[in-house]
DNA sequence: CGGATCGTTGATCCTGCTCAAAGCCAGTGG
DNA sequence: CCACTGGCTTTGAGCAGGATCAACGATCCG
């Protein structure tokens, strides 16, 4: 069994095994469920060629989307545009993020990803993940782990956009962004790497660029966070937790019930019908 | 080929074929794809006791969940509660929509959900749901579109929440109802069943119920919509839409792309490798 | 009839927006 | 090495969308 970095706590280690496919993914799925070694090296041998994206360029444009996109380096957002500019950033992607699971099955995106930084992923063809749910349960398992997280956090942005004030949110989100990337082995110490503008973050938390720079203003004021030059520093957590009113619960980085577990294994071996 | 009400123009036919089971759920799937006979019967097998909740009553509360939902009457609502009583309603559930597919992998839910009105779900066994995943590769991609489409519900009401007056947000939360509702043939006429009060809506679109009731008031009187007595009114659509800026193509009532459904029709009859 | 719940309206306040100008780089070109 | 530029941050003054609080009506229901 590959268990990885299965704690939600600190730690910095990099990630065990080969090539610089899949790593993040793995990781992050690690904190959730253990795969086999075998699923671990089918998991990386679903891999298409690795495609690089600059700073600010779009990865999906609205039309059709033909491929599952493996972020694999770099830091990038989902975003939409209203008709007269304004702009609704939707979600960042971190390494170890999967595009779009199964927008395939759509017409058309109703939203862009695009490049905050220097960008890898790997494209993997629709067919190949199709065709590993069907014959890996317990890697399908993870991959609907890794859908609902996102969805729990789409659902978080809601109740911050909703009903938090704006130092509330602020604070939210960067909490949720050290949990992610501590996620995938991406926390040096105190602090992370976080290339947005003070827009960007506006554009994700309902806000504008000035009062963000105010709330920003305060809380490095206040000694909770610093942040400058694409870089966030956490001086203060529980300051921090406190003020975004931050429980990460909802980010699900917790094994399965039991029974679940069990019920996943049993399938590995044919039979469907036959579980406990 | 059970091809059912498959446009997205007022149509308010009423489903045909056998029980109460799973009509709306049928009915929303032909809305983007055709099952065929069998399908929809295994779809209708696919049933557990029927569970009546009432009005105000907790559906699912937020311990660890043991079922999946599918609505077959009501209207209900999942919604988040922060420590200080502030509200926040993510979304509204309708008949057909399914409750959690796939949150039995996790340890606890992040949410609550709650019937508006006098309710009715019937209940899967997550198991049962499971195996005709794996056994039904149609199935599975309509149930994946109908997680596709919450997901982009979630993403819409964000960039409601975040770019959007007070105005627009509640112009574009009664548009998507009405093409949601007209989805599963719940529109009679101009008007829908809407048993919200003034204060649940501000809890959905992050406003306070006194300013809901001003813009409410306001559109009345511009008579675009006609809110009262648990059923909205809508007098000029086209306003409507106006205000709201909406689009409903995030709705994704709309075929997949062709190779995908011969795709997964080709899975249908075993071999999952040799596809075209 | 009394009580609850919900809708309506007004007066007032404040969070966060707008607009504008000035500083601060990092990169570029001379 | 300097000047210039363009993006980003910082700060200020003033404004407004929506919040708060409070009171009064409806309506429903036992």
């Amino acid at each position: 069994m590959y268990t990885g970095a299965a704690s939600c706590a600190p730690c910095t280690s990099s990630v065990p095994g080969g090539g610089e496919g899949h790593d993040h993914l793995i990781r992050k799925i690690a904190n959730f469920s253990s795969l086999s070694v075998q699923e671990v090296s089918r998991l990386r041998e679903v891999g298409g060629k690795t495609e690089t994206f600059g700073r600010g360029e779009d990865i999906v444009k609205g039309e059709r989307p033909r491929k599952v996109f493996v972020m694999t380096e770099g830091f990038a957002i989902r975003y939409r545009l209203l008709e007269d500019g304004r702009r609704q950033i939707l979600t960042f992607l971190i390494p170890g993020d999967l595009c779009d699971l199964h927008v395939f099955l759509l017409q058309s995106m109703d939203h862009s990803i695009a490049a905050l930084t220097p960008t890898k992923v790997v494209a993997v063809e629709t067919r190949d993940i199709v065709s590993m749910v069907f014959q890996h349960p317990r890697i399908t398992a993870a991959l609907w782990w890794a859908m609902l997280q996102e969805e729990a956090i789409l659902r978080e942005r809601i109740v911050a956009l909703g009903r938090r004030a704006a130092e509330e949110r602020i604070a939210y989100l960067l909490c949720e962004l050290f949990w992610r990337l501590e996620a995938v082995g991406e926390i040096k110490g105190g602090s992370y790497v976080l290339p947005l503008t003070q827009e960007q973050l506006g554009d994700a938390l309902g806000l504008t660029p000035s009062y963000v720079n105010r709330v920003l203003g305060k809380l490095r004021v206040q000694d909770v966070i610093d942040f400058g030059k694409d870089r966030l520093e956490i001086r203060d957590v529980k300051r921090l937790t406190q003020v975004a009113g931050f429980d990460g619960s909802y980010l699900h980085f917790t094994p399965p019930p039991e029974e679940m577990r069990r019920y996943f294994e049993s399938m590995e071996e044919g039979a469907p019908e036959d579980a406990a």
